[in-house]
DNA sequence: TATGAATGAGAATTCATTCAT
DNA sequence: CATGAATGAATTCTCATTCAT
């Protein structure tokens, strides 16, 4: 009882406020994970005090979860925008290039996911199970028709996904290691040319 | 300092007890992560007292780098095995299923490594531009070279690099996601062909 | 970092703890010096807990160097006051009764100045060198000008400075030695008076 | 029982050791006071492990107190030779000139013995209130009896003595800060004249 | 004698959270 | 809404001492 926020009508400032805490925590939580972050990090970054943080927020736990939330909806949008009524290899192209996109604009809320996973995903558990697992068998069906169909070279559709996630993700998450790799080569082009190529052939029936 | 394990040749009971500390240690921080690991977590799993742990390792963070250091060799091995002289399809593909077989067979290690690459390699710097890059760049030259020689369909040979290590580890690292997934199906041997099509396909001249 | 007090200005609650936390910290470190002094010990006299005590301090050695900063201040105060106009004599008279004054009022301060020279003055090396060397240069330059003027028996002021240092804050720093061996007389009175004696026959023209 | 030195002979080694480590000790000890100091700084310092150190003594503070049961001799003896059918002024100065070559001579010890009084004495009460006080008390007795004799100027011998005693270790305990005032100069050559005319002026009869 | 191994009792410090205003 | 003040529960690390050989 007494929590801050309650089911009322949120201000314009409470809207503000829990907006500049999110961002900031996201920020911190991405670049060190969920133990290594404080909430005086945040409360710095977000320019609050700490007992003001709590007040909108019921804990660390409550700004992490709401976080990933936020995120997965986000990041199964794209998956859900594969039309079984397009052009099988165009659409998975498009998927492709959508998923390297948000790879690029937002590599926080990719490491944030990844390093959920990364520990047992012991906080989003629930997310994976219902709204994962079933947009992505969804979409395999979806797959596997068009390979039936000869429209698509024969591949495991779910292995297909986990490439396209490994290899889009992989430029946000592996970030330090890519630039030193890479040094001053324009990183995002080069990327989207070859993973265009990758799937191009892999999948041109 | 002055305190604990010297120079000297280290007995049998040290080479048995920082193996015992390590293998906790690679449990412990690979599952969570740097700051989110504690001595207690460690100790207990090694089956020593905490003060026993500091008496073979100066610190956490020492028992981290050791850790790092250990893992980077091993873990660039594979990459020093792609022979110039080989078949060029057959060499990358080896190197795809071994890097493949070290996900399974290490993933203990893969995620420490990825862990520590996310928070943008803090404690490991060094490694990467050192060891790393020097590799790096030697394997995408001669990547190149079977390239111009048209034994290669042409790629991106860094990206061509990332693209492996991410689809690799991507099973190691997403291991909580992949098991969601992939219910009761054998991730590993779907895999396995998924991995070798997609590579044949891509670079088969 | 990015906690407790911030630079702006303090409140009564701030200054009287703060002040409640350095009379207690004198009282330890004085005792015990710095490595044999407690957190503990100091929450304890302070009637705050230990984080209270890191709220307002950021750790064992602000404390410590904050002691000394405000020590050094008033413990150089009375050889500021040394008048260049004054009569020789009784200007160094004065000086030496103050010093005297000041040990046995303030016998902790001397304790805590006593222990860091003692100890290679870790935590204080700008202070000598700074302050304290400019200060005691000037008053050797007036001393000695005092001597060429006929007007004080001829001896090295630097010597001098220190015989008064020693003399009179041996019954602070000494004072276990000297209640053994003063029983119960009356110390402070014999002090005064010898020490009176013995500049004046030293020093008289 | 079962305590490393028996009461028996002690071998050529035991001998060794014991003298390698009491000045280590009284090098550790002195220069980080007792709670300061570390077996281990100690075991270093002598080159023994620390086991070993505890076969010769029975802890840290039984080295401590060796340590302080050995000084306090040797540091009472020049009090011991001051002649009752001497020259009163020259056996005083003879003192004063053997406090001072002491203090130069000895100053890890002058220190030690300063760490200890300073913090009021805990572990040699004893000593001050039998050797010392019967010492000073005869010593006192003598002064008085030569100024009753005319053939010194009156002054209190306690505090005649305190005086010598501040003023000669001084330059031992405070040597930081007396090397940073006295920059080049020869300090102790300085001292020694200072304090041979402050004794003589004071105390010619 | 000597030392490698081990530990219990601290000690400093951090941090999420609560309290009071 | 907001924050200054406070703290209990860790968490890393230190150190005198003991054990076993």
């Amino acid at each position: 009882m007494a929590e801050g926020i309650t089911a009322k009508k949120p201000t314009r400032i409470q809207l503000r406020n829990r907006k500049r805490i999110l961002d900031a925590a996201l920020d911190v939580f991405s670049q060190h994970g969920y133990r290594g972050a404080t909430l005086d990090q945040i409360a710095a970054e977000a320019g609050l005090s700490k007992p003001n943080i709590l007040y909108y927020f019921e804990g660390k736990e409550d700004i992490h979860v709401t976080l990933l939330n936020k995120l997965m909806d986000a990041w199964l949008d794209p998956l859900r925008h594969i039309d079984p009524h397009g052009d099988p290899l165009e659409e998975i192209l498009r998927y492709v290039h959508r998923k390297l996109e948000m790879s690029r604009e937002f590599p926080r809320e990719s490491r944030l996911f990844a390093n959920e996973v990364l520990q047992g995903a012991p906080r989003m558990g629930p997310h994976l199970e219902t709204g994962l697992k079933e947009l992505v068998d969804d979409t395999a069906r979806v797959i596997e028709d068009w390979i039936a169909q000869g429209r698509l070279a024969p591949v495991d559709p779910r292995h297909l996904i986990f490439s396209i996630w490994a290899t889009t993700q992989h430029y946000a998450d592996f970030d330090a290691q890519v630039q030193v790799l890479m040094e001053g080569r324009d990183v995002h082009k080069g990327a989207s040319e070859f993973l265009d190529t990758l799937y191009r052939r892999m999948l041109a029936p």
